[in-house]
DNA sequence: CAATCGTCCTGCGGGC
DNA sequence: TGCCCGCAGGACGATT
């Protein structure tokens, strides 16, 4: 599922791949997953110009002329796709003016593509609501040893916890944590200096570094083009699988109801790191 | 078929 | 005692 490096990836591709292309016509088959009538949708997205692309957490802002702005949140399984074709299965199309279409399929859950005037993104409910984004420089290393030792909450609760930090899912919180050597399952005081660091470095460099290897390698992400990114994860997903540092197998719990994947040696519940 | 995913919401209980 | 916070559990919908 798309996470913030996978929505950067795709907001590269959208400034270099769309950005100046005109809107001609909408195709909406699933009304559920828009904010407004159909024919508003299309009638309002007709005729403009795409000028930019932006990043809300795990939202893409699409942005046109006239101040208008699309966010989408792709949820689990979301997809967007620029093809010559509409693809099987799209519930959004929009259609270029170089006969080509930018449509969107697999929205559920609430995901959707939501059309706003661009002053009203940052009013959102769901924007108001995120913590501070995950690379921004305002999380410097004082600030997030702030946050994380002030809570009692589990780590990984944390750092999947929106509102606290955004843009990280289930998938990056257990990379991190296993790059950190931290058991999921410790809580935010409880972690010293050091084991703060630990997490806090991997947190920044990991999604820098998914970015450049263009987003997650699963199955549920793809590119514009359809095509894969190159990140691998060394825990996520990997129930049995040995782990890369001991060779010990990976095992799989549950942390806030999501799904957890650790290495019980190195990432031990018990295990002090200085 | 049932588990799963991310988010939102509700209700409970522990601890200050 | 009262309040806040953490967290479990359910709803949602489609995919595995």
């Amino acid at each position: 599922m798309p996470e913030l490096p996978e929505i950067e990836v795709l907001k590269g591709e959208i400034k270099a791949r769309v950005v100046g292309r005109q809107i001609v016509t909408v195709d909406v088959s699933d009304p559920n997953v828009i904010n407004m009538s159909p024919e508003m949708f299309a009638s309002t997205l007709a005729g403009k110009k795409i000028t930019g692309a932006g990043r809300r957490g795990k939202m893409l802002l699409i942005y046109l002329e006239e101040g208008l702005c699309l966010i989408i949140h792709f949820m689990l399984f979301g997809r967007i796709r620029l093809s010559p074709e509409v693809g099987e299965g799209a519930q959004v199309v929009l259609n270029l003016d170089d006969r080509r279409c930018l449509f969107f399929s697999q929205l559920a859950l609430g995901a959707g593509v939501h059309l706003h005037q661009g002053e009203e993104i940052d009013s959102l409910p769901q924007v108001t609501k995120l913590g501070v984004d995950a690379l921004s420089r305002e999380l410097d290393f004082e600030q997030f040893t702030r946050m994380i030792s002030r809570s009692k909450a589990k780590i990984k609760a944390l750092l999947m916890d929106q509102s606290f930090i955004s843009g990280i899912g289930n998938t990056y919180a257990d990379e991190i944590l296993f790059e950190a050597k931290i058991n999921p399952e410790r809580s935010g005081k409880s972690l010293g200096s050091e084991e703060i660091l630990a997490v806090y470095r991997p947190l920044k460099n990991m999604l820098v570094e998914a970015i450049t290897a263009g987003g997650a390698g699963s199955d549920d992400f793809a590119h514009l083009d359809g095509s894969k990114g190159g990140f691998i994860p060394k825990v996520h997903g990997l129930e049995d699988k040995p782990c890369l540092v001991c060779g010990l197998g990976i095992r799989k719990t549950k942390v806030g109801g999501r799904g957890t994947y650790y290495c019980p040696q190195c990432q031990n519940y018990f295990r002090r790191s200085g």
